[in-house]
DNA sequence: TATATTTAACTGGTACGACCAGTTGACCAA
DNA sequence: TTGGTCAACTGGTCGTACCAGTTAAATATA
C-alpha cells in the first residue's frame, strides 16, 4: 500500500546524473570529465560530494581517474560490470530499454537450467524442503505480484542450492535490475508464473537428484516467460516503454 | 617485464580492508559498523576517506547505511553483485579460493556456448573478420601468456558479437577476476589454449551462421579448461593456493 | 636550433573543523 | 498508554587549507 520513500543524498544525485550522461552517450569514452572543483560549481555542491560520486564511478568502471591528471570516461561496454544492469535498464526518463530487457531474459534462460542442474546434483535436503514449502505457497497464492515475490524467493533458493557463488552474485545483480520494472514484469511473466506444473517437475527432479530432468524442467518453465517477453519486445519494436 | 605499480589511495585501503573483513566473515551480517568518526581514529585517517570507502561498500551491497543510525553489515551472498568476484577470488593473504575459481569456471562453461550461439545467429561480418584475424594470430603465437591474451580478446569479440549487453557486462566482471590469477591461469588452461582446432570450428560455425554448431564448438573448446581446472581443484581439495 | 631542465599552474588526494539533518532513547507530560 | 520534548548520538554537507602528482610552457643548456 505505502511505498518506502527513496531519499537520495547529494552525492547519490551527482553519481546517477553523471552515470546517466555516460550510459546515454552524452559523455563519450575518452572524453575528459571537468575537474572536481569545476564540477562543484557546475552542480552547486561541495567537493566531498563530487569526490564520493567519482569514487563510485571509478568502482563501476565508468571513469578512470589519475592523480594529477584529468579523469576520463571509459567505455562501459568494455569495463562496466554486471552491476550496471539496473541503471542501464531504465533510462533517465524512466523508460525501459527493450534491448537490455531482452538481454536479461536471454541470460536468465541461459543460466537457470544449469543452475537448476547443479542444484539437483548437490541435492541438499534443506533446499528440497524449502522449495517444497515455497511451491506450496505459490499454489495457494492468488495475487500475481505475490506469486512473483514467491517465484523470486524460489529461484534464490535454487541458486543458493547450486553452491555456485558466481551464479549467486550474478543472480543478485540481475534481481536488482528486475526490481526496477517489478510491476511491468509481473504482467509480462504471468504465463510463466502460472506454470506451476513445470515447477513441480523441477522440485521432483531436484528431490530425485536427477540433474538432467532438473535442467529440462527449468528450461521449460522459463521458456514461458522468455517467449512472452520476446513477443512483447517484437511488438514494441526497438522503442522504449514506460516502466 | 616490468609491471605497473598499483598505487592505492587511503580510501582505497580503507575500502579493501573493510571489504576483506566482511568477505572473510570477520564482520558478520547484521553487525554494526563503528561510527565514521570512530573509524577515523581507529584507522588514523580523515573522515572523508572513510566516507568515500563506505559509499563504495554501500554500492557494492556490503553495508547498509542509514542517515542518523549506524551502518550495518549486509549478507553479500544475498546482496552482493558479480563485481565482488575479484575480491572474493583472492583472500587478503593473496591466496586463491578454490571454490570461487570452480564457480567461475562453471559459470563460464554455462554461458559461453549460448553466447557463441547468439553470435552465430547474428553473424556480423565485422565480427567474423576479427575472429579470423585473432585465430590467425593465435596460430602463430608461441608464448603461452600471449596466447591467453589473444584468447581473451577472442572471447571479448564473440561476446560483443552476441549483441547481448548482459552477457557483455558479466564477461567484464569475470575478466576482472581472471586478471587477478592471470599467470596461474595460463598454466592451468594450457590444454584449452592449445586447442585451436575447436576454435577454428567455432569460427567456421559463426561464418556459416550455424548457431547449433557454434554452441557445440564453444562447449568442446571450453571443456578442456573446465576439465583441467576441476582436476586441479580436486587435487588440491578444498584448500587454497598461492596466486 | 634542438634538447634537457626548470618552473608554475593545473589536476586529484588528504586533512581539519564547523555545522546540518535524521535517529534513538530517556524522560516527562497528558 | 500515548504522545511530546530534549539531549546525545548517528550520518550528510560544507569550506578551506594544504599535500602530491601531472602537464605544458618557459628557460637554460648542449
Amino acid at each position: 500500500m505505502f511505498q518506502n520513500i527513496e531519499k537520495q543524498s547529494v552525492s547519490d544525485t551527482v553519481f546517477s546524473q553523471i552515470t546517466s550522461k555516460i550510459l546515454e552517450g552524452e559523455l563519450s569514452p575518452g572524453e575528459k570529465l571537468p575537474g572536481e572543483r569545476q564540477l562543484c560549481e557546475l552542480l552547486g555542491v561541495n567537493r566531498s560530494a563530487v569526490r564520493e560520486a567519482i569514487k563510485r564511478l571509478q568502482q563501476a568502471g565508468l571513469v578512470e581517474v589519475r592523480h594529477g591528471g584529468a579523469s576520463t570516461v571509459m567505455d562501459y561496454l568494455d569495463n562496466g560490470g554486471l552491476e550496471l544492469l539496473p541503471q542501464l535498464l531504465i533510462t533517465s526518463e524512466g523508460k525501459m530499454r527493450l534491448e537490455v530487457a531482452r538481454s536479461i531474459v536471454s541470460m536468465r534462460q541461459s543460466m537457470a537450467p544449469d543452475i537448476a542442474e547443479a542444484c539437483a546434483r548437490k541435492r541438499k535436503q534443506k533446499i528440497v524442503d524449502e522449495l517444497n514449502s515455497l511451491l506450496e505457497q505459490m499454489q495457494q497464492a492468488d495475487d500475481l505480484e505475490q506469486l512473483q515475490t514467491l517465484a523470486f524467493a524460489y529461484w534464490r533458493t535454487i541458486v543458493a542450492g547450486s553452491g555456485n557463488i558466481a551464479f549467486r552474485l550474478a543472480f543478485n545483480s540481475m534481481q536488482k535490475a528486475y526490481l526496477k520494472i517489478w510491476s511491468v514484469l509481473s504482467n509480462i511473466l504471468e504465463p510463466e508464473l502460472r506454470d506451476l506444473d513445470n515447477l513441480a517437475k523441477l522440485n521432483q527432479a531436484i528431490a530425485d537428484q536427477d540433474p538432467a530432468a532438473a535442467h529440462q524442467a527449468a528450461s521449460d518453465y522459463l521458456m514461458n516467460g522468455t517467449a512472452a517477453m520476446n513477443q512483447m519486445l517484437n511488438a514494441y519494436g526497438q522503442s522504449e516503454i514506460p516502466s
